[in-house]
DNA sequence: CTGTTAGCGCTTTCAT
DNA sequence: ATGAAAGCGCTAACAG
């Protein structure tokens, strides 16, 4: 026996179409789906079966319509190769899978008018809550998030860039816990690498500076910056310069894993010890830190629980739940692993 | 001035509210959005103006319910962290940029299941096509691919194992070209690195399968395959086993870029000459294969042209157009870089 | 070029 | 526990 709409092509069964199946009225059976409370078990049983047995599926945009809400949480990204957002986006899809939510991922290459444009669009969908993980310059979206008429959540940043809900770490603290490790471990003459517009770059910046500065070390020259997407190969080209204008610094503090991964390649390269002569600290604790040769020493951050929290916040909010506070702290590490590991590796020569 | 409609709250601005403003029908104030070739340049202006000061933005939900087709493409991802589909990422972006039509990830975790759930989920919603990104066991969603009633296109690979349209490369040729390559390069005893249960891992094992047995070295104990997503560690780990178990042998052919890096680091803890004494070929070329140390062969995929070309399909076929291919291969290229270059380091040594 | 009439498929509200 | 009526915001089809 094989079920067909009238209207052909896509084959596309309505509520309609199960609800005369079964000999009930469409709201019964719209009840069976989402309040199966409120239907006999009977009646809801033999619904169920039919919607089974015609393949029925809702049509979400006829259900968004007339509930004026869609369940999904929009997630706005900087961009998809981002290898630290992959993490925070598993902790996203750890909360929502098993609910009904659905997620619609939207990238902004790293542009601010893309992220006008895309959050207004993402607004216009009435969504359940809109998660902006690790975007710029959101000065001016306060307008939208006030009209989104969403929880609006932002993350990777523990500082409140407009108004909604953050969840992050700190990162100024973060960098401060790096340089102090690695003044901890002897190196005196070491800088700091980063890139992008991101503004947690200057947080740490600021955060590094500011230790330095106590220690009576610091050094405007060993500031790096440059204008372009992190990436491995940018960490080679960055290091390389740096020791050349400078070859009495002792160390680096890369703002992201991949620059600290071209800075291991570029020292192998250059025949520099690590971490006797020249010490690399990393940010984020991807992956492949525990692989590198020698291992990189790293600030764990918790990205997966980052994006968890986040997506459980709006599922908390979006059903009826309340959220206290607007600023959600998850905390940083310093995994010391052998990159900066002058004082033992000094030891056992 | 400020404009509010009625119903508080979200302050939603609707084509109704436009058109009484303009004192014109809705559906001119429609038509000048979507076809404003249709209306008069001076009405036109107006609503335009009006759309702008108001803050009208469409509803999505109710467009795709009266027009049967929401203007999105799906594309159905096997993991989001996957650094080889970020490129293909790019490209499909790259096409639909300018274009109204937006992009809906969806997250498959490698699970056939999810595929099935998700594609459903997909056709639900009428997109104007899905795009199906490297995904696996696909056998049995050609009923949903036909129901769907939009176009399907599968990337990556251009073996087509369901209905619909492919685009990508033959990774059994591709797999040839680089074993043959390292054959070129006096390696004798390579094993080949592989993970995961895509089809193309298979495809590619068979091509250096066939490759290694027309030379006469076939060694089916060459052939290291686990079950585990690829990552740098994996990489490490596999070699380590490998070399321990088979110390005679003279280099290895990754599956993946990851895998490669993998190798590089434990040759280094290893202590192992590469390329003179062990020589390391990847597959994918990604961003960082360039800068390793020392610099990595792979097989360069055109990912970047293969998310464009799909994504191009599924707008060509969506705006009327014709395509009289169903199988898109884009070619490969055997990228020489370091780390097979045996001859020439024999040579200069 | 502009407007009128319907209706997309579902849910809301209010009855029963 | 079930149903009838109304309408979400927009666009297709047909008029004029």
């Amino acid at each position: 026996m094989s079920y067909r709409s009238k209207r052909g092509a896509s084959g596309k069964v309505t509520l309609q179409d199960v609800a005369k199946e079964t000999g009930v009225s469409a709201i019964t059976v719209s009840r069976a789906l989402r309040e199966p409370g409120k239907v006999s078990n009977a009646l809801r049983d033999q619904i169920l079966n039919a919607i089974e047995n015609m393949g029925y599926v809702p049509d979400l945009n006829a259900r968004a319509l007339a509930s004026g809400t869609s369940a999904f949480i929009g997630v706005l990204l900087p961009s998809l190769s981002h290898p630290a957002l992959s993490a925070v986006l598993s902790g996203i899809e750890a909360r929502v899978r098993g609910t009904d939510y659905r997620i619609q991922y939207s990238n902004t290459h790293y542009d601010p008018e893309e992220e006008v444009k895309q959050l207004r669009a993402f607004a216009a969908q009435r969504p359940a809550g809109v998660i902006v993980a690790g975007t710029e310059r959101l000065e001016n979206l306060n307008t939208i998030v006030k009209e989104a008429g969403c929880p609006v959540v932002q993350t990777i940043d523990s500082s409140l860039k407009m108004d909604g809900i953050a969840v992050g770490i700190d990162h100024k603290q973060a960098a401060m816990a790096a340089t102090r490790h690695m003044l901890s471990q002897g190196y005196r003459r070491f800088g700091i690498l980063g890139c992008g517009h991101d503004i947690r770059v200057r947080l740490r910046q600021s955060g590094y500076c500011e230790v330095m500065q106590q220690a009576g070390l610091f050094d405007e020259s060993l500031i790096i910056w440059q204008d372009a997407p992190p990436s491995i190969h940018l960490g080679s080209r960055m290091i390389r310069r740096f020791i050349e204008s400078r070859p009495d610094v002792d160390g680096v503090l890369c703002q992201s894993d991949d620059l600290a991964l071209g800075v291991i390649f570029e020292s192998q390269r250059l025949g520099i010890r690590v971490p006797e002569d020249f010490g690399i600290c990393g940010y984020n604790d991807l992956d492949y830190a525990v692989s590198t040769e020698p291992p990189l020493s790293t600030v764990r951050v918790p990205r997966f629980d980052i994006g968890y929290k986040a997506a459980d916040i709006v599922i908390t909010l979006g059903q009826g739940g309340l959220i206290k506070e607007r600023i959600f702290n998850m905390g940083f590490e310093m995994v010391d692993r052998q990159t900066t590991r002058r004082l033992k590796a000094a030891a056992s020569a």
